[in-house]
DNA sequence: CGCTGTGATAGCCATGAGTTATGGACGTCC
DNA sequence: GGACGTCCATAACTCATGGCTATCACAGCG
């Protein structure tokens, strides 16, 4: 039915050489076994490939039609190797870099340049991630590195370095009570407790810890907050914030991908900053992985 | 280094259920041989071919990249499996026919006739032989049957038909004293002890008793014949006759071959009738060879 | 909770591919 | 003409491999 490769190389071998003894040494094997074998492959095949004279060997006619496609089917294989090898070497240089929406902050050249300088192979591809995955295609392993934030669910799975720590943001529509008085803080910010009433935009269930932390649930002393609609990206928000479903908290850095037209934002006292991540999972010792983390923890070092 | 074909048939089975276990039933294998086999596949390339999560199966990128080959190759064996089975049957059909010269007295389209009726597959080859080899080529295995004058050295390793039987001649210069007693002769006829003296022409020496037999030895009472030269093809009978360089024993039925311009043929009393054969290696027992030499018995049957 | 379906693992056995040693048929050389 | 060398085939043995059954671990489902 099938036949080994082996065989096919024996059988060419012969083929070329025209003896037994030459091609076993020059196969590497003994003539005996080089024998059985072709004896085995005509049985197979159910055919005679040689003619074994006294003095001489020699292709059959058979053997003739069969030489080709054998000679054919052994390049196919180089082939076949040769493609896995090259698609082995490109996933080894391609680093799929996971991220909710942009991490902005000039982050990404500045880690893309450490990245190079190290590993001028390497290929990054960037990869958008729907917000309802917090670790952004870590936990599938759809991504090999991600911008996060923090917490994450699971947090012991995965390796990170911190590389933006900011202050929150709410994101008000722009005629909300809470604008004016923030303009008459002598700060311009509103006190999260002035918030506890408010209607909140969540982030969908799965998104766990994450979902609680833009919640700020840990400053709102045991209450439950009021949720007026589940977003899962930038756009979304805004579209929400600016509808009056509800306010949001937002990082700093993020604050432009949403506040634009009727959209506001005012920070906000007496909640922690938010922590931007670069994180992979904790097993994960591929090198450009670890490069990866190495950049981000050394711009990490200068931004925070 | 080699694959096995079984191998690149296993892959692309799973590549294309995505599972192991419908793989191998479509396989006609247990699961667990299926899964060891593709975990030595990749171990072999050292890379990994498929990812196993819990619920799902599906290709790496470097399986991608295999799939297309290992199809080629599979396909690639089909064909050469078909090209050897076409050359098979071909070479089944196929009948080398060897002579020495051509046999004429009607017996090739008799005997094609009579293998047609029963063997309409069949595919003759005629192949001409050098006067040297008496076997016409069944000696070194180039015919598969031929037609041989008698008699044959080693004449045990042959089985043969008797298709023709006739008196033989000698070829002599038309001036040649023989010549004139022949027409004086109330047959028509010479014989052959005033021949002895003659220079004959005689068949290369590898022709062994055949060459013996064309010099009629066995009538010359033990006599040397005088040899004036080798001649392999009726052409050069003809010219060395001509040529004066000796006189050569004919059959009746080649005696068109030769006889023309300055040679002539005249009967000899004395020596025994030539004897036409068509014959096959005695061992060979395949259905056509078979099938020529019966046809050749039952044309000799009418013609002897 | 137990049931089902999936892939991996373990242990067993037959086969297959390799080895060395040897035999038989020719050529060749002294 | 006998000794030897060459070449392919055979024999006997070893060990890896490909197959099996039985079983486990785990996820999804009623």
């Amino acid at each position: 039915m099938d036949v080994h490769g082996r065989d096919l190389r024996y059988f060419t071998s012969v083929a070329e050489e025209l003896s037994f003894t030459r091609a076993a040494e020059r196969l590497f094997v003994s003539q005996p076994a080089l024998s059985k074998q072709i004896r085995m492959l005509e049985k197979q095949l159910g055919v005679v490939l040689f003619e074994r004279d006294r003095r001489a060997v020699r292709l059959t006619a058979v053997g003739e039609a069969l030489l080709p496609h054998a000679r054919a089917m052994l390049a196919a294989w180089e082939a076949a190797q040769t493609a896995v090898q090259e698609a082995r070497t490109a996933e080894r240089h391609t680093l799929v870099i996971g991220m909710s929406t942009s991490p902005g902050r000039g982050l990404l050249p500045a880690l893309r340049a450490r990245l190079d300088f190290r590993h001028p192979e390497a290929r990054p591809i960037l990869r958008q991630v729907n917000w309802a995955d917090p670790s952004a295609g870590l936990a599938d392993g759809s991504s090999d590195v991600a911008y996060v934030w923090l917490p994450l669910p699971d947090e012991d799975r995965y390796q990170y370095a911190v590389v933006a720590r900011e202050p929150r943001l709410v994101a008000l529509p722009d005629g909300h009570p809470l604008a004016a008085r923030a303009a008459s803080d002598s700060e311009g910010m509103v006190d999260f407790s002035d918030l506890w009433d408010e209607p909140f935009l969540a982030l969908p269930p799965e998104a766990g810890p994450l979902r609680d932390y833009w919640l700020a649930l840990d400053a709102r002393d045991g209450r439950q907050p009021r949720i007026g609609g589940v977003v899962a990206s930038a756009e979304e928000t805004h579209e929400a914030v600016a509808g009056g479903q509800g306010v949001a908290l937002l990082a700093t850095g993020n604050a432009p991908l949403v506040v634009r037209d009727k959209v506001i934002a005012v920070p906000v006292r007496g909640i922690s900053p938010a922590q931007l991540a670069v994180a992979a999972c904790r097993d994960d010792k591929r090198t450009l992985v670890l490069a990866y983390l190495a950049a981000a923890r050394e711009v990490g070092a200068t931004t925070c």
